[in-house]
DNA sequence: AGGCGCGGCTGGAACGATCCAGAATGACAG
DNA sequence: CTGTCATTCTGGATCGTTCCAGCCGCGCCT
């Protein structure tokens, strides 16, 4: 049981098996009409016995346009992300689309190498889960070549669909407010400093102000690659001296991180501490974390997203970017003192 | 600013630009010897002006043999197969492959056609991350066509690397017996039910043997798709009152949806219940959740089993398959009553 | 001077599909 | 009997590469 040559049967076997031309096996596999039943049953059974399956390849060179998505940035080690690859490959999929992940983030050059293998795969369309770092660079590789849409991100070239960030900061942000909250700091992520932040620190902003309070900026010092705990420890130690007493995080994954940190440093949650996220990952649901954090549409989000990109491919959609904007919702649930299990 | 038409420039365009031909353009690019230095860098600097990329599609038509590598099987929702995905796309690229996942776990018809669909693309390998539900017809599509590796579960085709799936659970056995556990139980994933849960079983049996106690398997009564929380946790409830004080889980995932179950009845971990998982995903590494459990080299994992495939690919390895076995280590958390953080 | 080897370059034949123009066949109306 | 037309099938050009055989010109040896 050696491994066999992987020799594969071409059009022109089953032609030759079904005693027609090539050009009426393609005829019957691409289900084109004026191809008589019983010489489509020939066709068909040739192509069962010798276990035929069109080369793909060949047939993108000659159409001049493939099936194959592009999907950047994010990191699978991310929760949020992994579920976003996920409901996007089923969105793929849905439509007749391949999706073909780079999930590097953190490495810049990984990023747009594997932006230019996209290219040279002749990828259909590119998907940004999150801004590439080197934004011009990107930008040149993909721009003119491929049609980009950017997903839970804003872009500046390309369409974008995202979660609606600013109002979701603001229910998270007024909510906390609203449980009498005064000194409500920000926790940004560095990693994930594109627009989706920025959106979300505007509504949190706005909010502050609105209410009369200061707002507070925190941003994670993240080691590339090893983050360490007692260094961590001591950045949240202080803001929390600073009589922090509830914090907004960016993102689902920075506010675990949060609770982590407080847990060791005996900070009680919610009871000392109030904590909102954003994203509502699978995992904000489990009862030991228990996280009131803004639910984004995932599905939603990743399925717009795809029918952009083929609407682009197959030109129905034309001209001016588009750019969609969906609704969230506040999920309550421990972090935030509300006892809901 | 509409999308452009997309016109990618070629091989004959970088020629006709640089006064050469385009055999001597394909030279360069694949820099092969015998070419002067100044040709070189005028081919050079057309590539560059007319931002020519090679085209994969047409390279691999002629060159029989691709750089894609499939990735079947497992759920990215999973964090699990999410960090192994992650691992894998990692190693694939270090070796000059672009991975294409087909994460279809639970959609059986959605995994063959994910298979044919590999296939079509002329995958160089397939990379298994759990069993096919349809083995047979999986088997058919793609044995003879691209070597197989099965990662993290044995098949009886292909090349197989895994942990040491019966040692691990040995440990994890008889962590909890020295513990002074009598009646433990082992939790079965249905959706996993590989070889992988079998030798953790059976690793799991011989422990009990061993040991003078009875062993008990319990079968997690999961639905496809939604998950009734009420019906878990009649189940865990029914378990528990068997008096049984440990469980040892075939993966973290199930691990932690037994926390959660405790969690709602009120059963205290690892007071009234101990938990052993196996995997070791980052989030079991959360004070929240702190579960011990056997931890799997994943990035080792990911990293031969995109070895061994290239050595299939390029007839370095040859003949009967492989079976590599890495090893496990347990990792003690707070979830068998250790108390460490 | 003629032969030889070699570095540098080129043209053409693949690869496996799509798709268009046109050929072969038969039915049928005038 | 001939012309028209629909139906079914076919051959060849094409996509953008790789790679092989071979060409050209130059220097060197005899």
């Amino acid at each position: 049981m050696t491994a066999s040559p992987a020799r594969h049967a071409t059009i022109l076997d089953v032609a030759a098996a079904a005693g027609v031309s090539k050009s009426t096996v393609s005829n019957v596999i691409r289900g084109v009409v004026g191809v008589s039943p019983d010489t489509r049953t020939r066709v068909r059974e040739a192509i069962d016995q010798l276990g035929y399956r069109p080369n793909v390849l060949a047939r993108q060179l000659v159409q001049q346009r493939t099936t194959t998505l592009g999907v950047v940035g994010g990191d699978l080690g991310n929760p949020f992300y992994a579920e976003m690859a996920k409901h996007i490959e089923r969105a793929a999929a849905g439509r007749g689309y391949r999706a073909m992940f780079c999930n590097t983030q953190g490495d810049d050059e990984a990023e747009l190498s594997g932006l230019e293998s996209l290219m040279e795969y002749r990828s259909a369309g590119v998907l940004f889960l999150s801004q590439p770092a080197d934004r011009e660079r990107a930008r040149s590789i993909v721009s003119g070549r491929a049609p980009a849409v950017f997903v839970t991100c804003a872009g500046d070239w390309g369409d974008t669909v995202s979660a609606d960030d600013d109002a979701g900061a603001e229910l998270a942000t007024e909510h906390l407010v609203r449980l009498g909250h005064r000194r409500i700091a920000y926790f940004a992520d560095p990693i994930v400093e594109d627009s989706a932040d920025q959106d979300r620190q505007t509504g949190y902003h706005r909010v502050m102000e609105r209410s009369g309070l200061a707002p507070t900026i925190f941003h994670w010092q993240r080691q590339p690659g090893e983050l360490l705990r007692q260094k961590r420890d001591e950045q949240v130690a202080e803001i929390l001296r600073g009589r922090v007493t509830a914090v907004f995080s960016s993102n689902d994954y920075g506010a675990i991180e949060l609770l982590e940190c407080a847990d060791r440093l005996g900070v009680k949650v919610p009871d000392d501490l109030s904590v909102v996220g954003f994203d509502d990952v699978v995992m904000a649901g489990l009862a030991r974390i228990n996280l009131t954090t803004v639910r984004q549409p995932q599905a939603e989000l990743a399925g717009i997203a795809v029918e952009i990109l083929d609407d682009r491919v197959n030109g129905v959609l034309d001209g001016a970017h588009q750019r969609r904007t969906l609704d969230v919702e506040l999920v309550l649930r421990g972090s935030t003192g509300s006892p809901q299990l």
